[in-house]
DNA sequence: CATTATGTTCAGTCAATAATGAACGTATGC
DNA sequence: GCATACGTTCATTATTGACTGAACATAATG
C-alpha cells in the first residue's frame, strides 16, 4: 500500500482513538472505528488485533462496547469461524442519539433533584429548573440532527 | 439550613461534578459550578474551599480554569480582599459554544488528512468528506442552538 | 481423541491525571 | 516590622480505568 495512504489512515486512525477518549470511551474503540470508517470493508476479529497491534482482550472487549452502542455491528462469513466487524448503518445517527440520551439523563437528574426540594422558603427551584430546561432544548437539537441524519441517509439509499 | 434542602444541594453538586467530569473536566469543577448555580450568589475562594472540603490548591487551578473557559466569573467586593465567583452570564452559551469548537477541530483534523490523500487509486476521500459533513452539521446545529440561549436571555433581561 | 482456531474473562500492571498540602510570594492591617 | 490573610505553585500521593496476557471454554478439523 502507498506509503503517504498508510500515513494518512494512522493518522485517522489515531484521531479516532482521542476523539473517542474525550467522549469517555476507551481510545481503542474509536481505533476500530477508525479503521473500519477509512478502509471501508469488513474487519476480521484477528486481523484488527494484528493491525492495531493490540491485545486480543482489548479487540473482544471494546468491539462488544461498540456492538452494544451500535456504532459497528458483527457479520459473518459462510465457511469462516472468525467474527467480522463493519460499522454499524446507522452510525451518525446512532452517535447523535447516544450523546442525546446522556444528556437527557443529566436533565432528568436535574429534575428528580428540584422534585425533593422543600416546598417552601427560599430555593433555587426556578434556577435549576431553567438549567433543566436548557440540557433538554439542547437534547431536542441534537434530535432533530438525528432525524435529519436518517432522513438523508435513507434518501440516498 | 433545612436538612432535605442540603441533601438536594449535595446531590446537585455532585451531579454536577460527575457530568462535568464525562466532559473531560476535573469533578472539583463542576463541583465548583454547581454549588454556585444553586445557591444562586456568588461564593468567596475560603468559601467554595470550605463549603466543598477541597484543598485551597484544587480551588486555585479549578477556578483559573473554570474562568478561562468562562463559565463563572470572578468578581471581587469593594473592600474584601477576598476572590469571588459567580456563574458567567452566559454559562449556557458557553457550554455550548465550548462543545461547538471541540467538533469544528475534530472535522478540521479529519479534513486536514483528507487533503493529504494521494490523488489517483482507491482512497476513501469521499467517505470521510462525509463523516467531516456530518460532524459540521453538528457543530452547525449546536451553534443555532447557543445563538437561540443568547437570544433568549438577552429577551428576558 | 488430540490439535488447532477462536473468542472471553479476569487478575495484575501501567499510565494518566486529579487532588493534596506544604512552601512560597505578596499584600494588608495593626 | 510583625503577624495574618490570601492565592499560587509544585512535588507527592491517590485514584481511576485502560490494557495486557495467561488461563479458560468452546467448537471445528483431521
Amino acid at each position: 500500500m502507498d506509503d503517504r495512504l498508510v500515513a494518512s489512515r494512522n493518522d485517522f486512525v489515531e484521531l479516532m482513538g482521542r476523539a473517542m477518549e474525550a467522549e469517555g470511551m476507551p481510545r481503542i474503540g474509536g481505533r476500530i472505528v477508525g479503521l473500519l470508517l477509512f478502509e471501508g470493508r469488513p474487519y476480521s476479529f484477528s486481523e484488527l488485533a494484528t493491525e492495531l497491534g493490540v491485545s486480543r482482550g482489548s479487540i473482544s472487549s471494546n468491539t462488544r462496547l461498540l456492538v452494544e452502542r451500535e456504532m459497528i455491528a458483527k457479520c459473518s462469513r459462510p465457511g469462516d469461524r472468525q467474527d467480522y466487524f463493519r460499522v454499524a448503518d446507522d452510525l451518525y445517527g446512532d452517535l447523535l442519539s447516544g450523546v442525546c440520551r446522556r444528556i437527557r439523563r443529566t436533565s432528568g437528574d436535574i429534575r428528580r433533584i428540584v422534585g425533593e426540594l422543600p416546598d417552601e422558603g427560599d430555593t433555587p427551584r426556578e434556577r435549576l429548573e431553567r438549567f433543566a430546561d436548557f440540557y433538554d432544548a439542547v437534547a431536542d437539537g441534537i434530535q432533530v440532527a438525528a432525524d435529519k441524519v436518517r432522513a438523508q441517509r435513507d434518501t440516498a439509499a
